[in-house]
DNA sequence: TTTTTAAATGCAACAATGTTGCAATAATAG
DNA sequence: CTATTATTGCAACATTGTTGCATTTAAAAA
């Protein structure tokens, strides 16, 4: 685990008015080392050493404070991501779409050319949430 | 339970070759009768007499042949809707949005007037999924 | 630096959701 | 109507996530 990451977790949990704690300085480095998103079980295993249970209230504590969201939920595992800076304590705002590479199982955040618009006469949409699963750049 | 809903739900298990048990025909007739996607926990309180195992089974058995597919998942309930005549045993064949309203929680599925397409440089994408929160039309 | 104090951790126990093996039962082909 | 094969129900297990509480740690105050 690279020292830049340490220093950034460390920065981002102070903007947060998170506690620096071992485990959470742990996770957010691991995130961002990891450069896409990062399934659960991946992070378990890095954390073997870490109780089950604070791993499971650190990610709550992270995604509460929008510091990481879930990136993916394919049934088996759910994919974690760092948030940008337009995320806040009180709501994620992502306009980016989710995508899934079944080649290589990478999940990464990628933004599409034009924004994805949606509208059904009558209807009020909130948010809309995109995902998509196909091939890679690399993998292609 | 309707009669109406019976028999549609017989013809459909006989097309997909699928054994017309009580149990199956109980849950396309619900989720049939529901009109728009079910949560399974409604279902679950429909059959309260019919084991917990012989649900998920037979939720399996249906969401394999194409007769059902799950409209949205919201870690607490996932909704279960019938599929159009145009998934298969081997695939789902969706251009539709699952629609969720935060008023009356009602789960649709919704065909906006533009097909959604989505495009980065560089990626195929095999399958899209979109799903949204907002205020239907009658809760509005 | 040491003390204080509020929050985070680890543990055990629990809860919810889903799965497997197997004997009993029900649906359909003959 | 009988034979055959899939489905059911039960018990037990697996996985995933949560809660209460005593102990430990981070960071603010002295």
């Amino acid at each position: 685990m690279l020292k830049k990451h340490h220093e950034y977790a460390k920065g981002l949990l102070k903007e947060r008015n998170l506690k620096a704690t071992t485990t959470r300085i742990q996770v957010i480095s691991l995130i961002s080392a990891y450069k896409t998103a990062m399934p659960l079980s991946k992070i378990q295993q890095s954390l073997a050493n870490t109780d089950r249970v604070t791993l499971y209230r650190t990610l709550n504590a992270l995604l509460e404070k929008g510091l990481i969201h879930k990136a993916f939920s394919s049934g088996e595992d759910t994919y974690y991501a760092l948030c940008s800076d337009s995320c806040s304590t009180h709501a994620h705002q992502h306009d980016h779409i989710h995508f899934k590479c079944k080649v290589c199982q990478m999940v990464t955040c990628e933004y599409p050319e034009e924004k994805v618009v949606v509208s059904f006469p009558g209807f009020k949409v909130d948010s809309l949430n995109v995902s998509a699963v196909g091939v890679c750049g690399r993998c292609a």
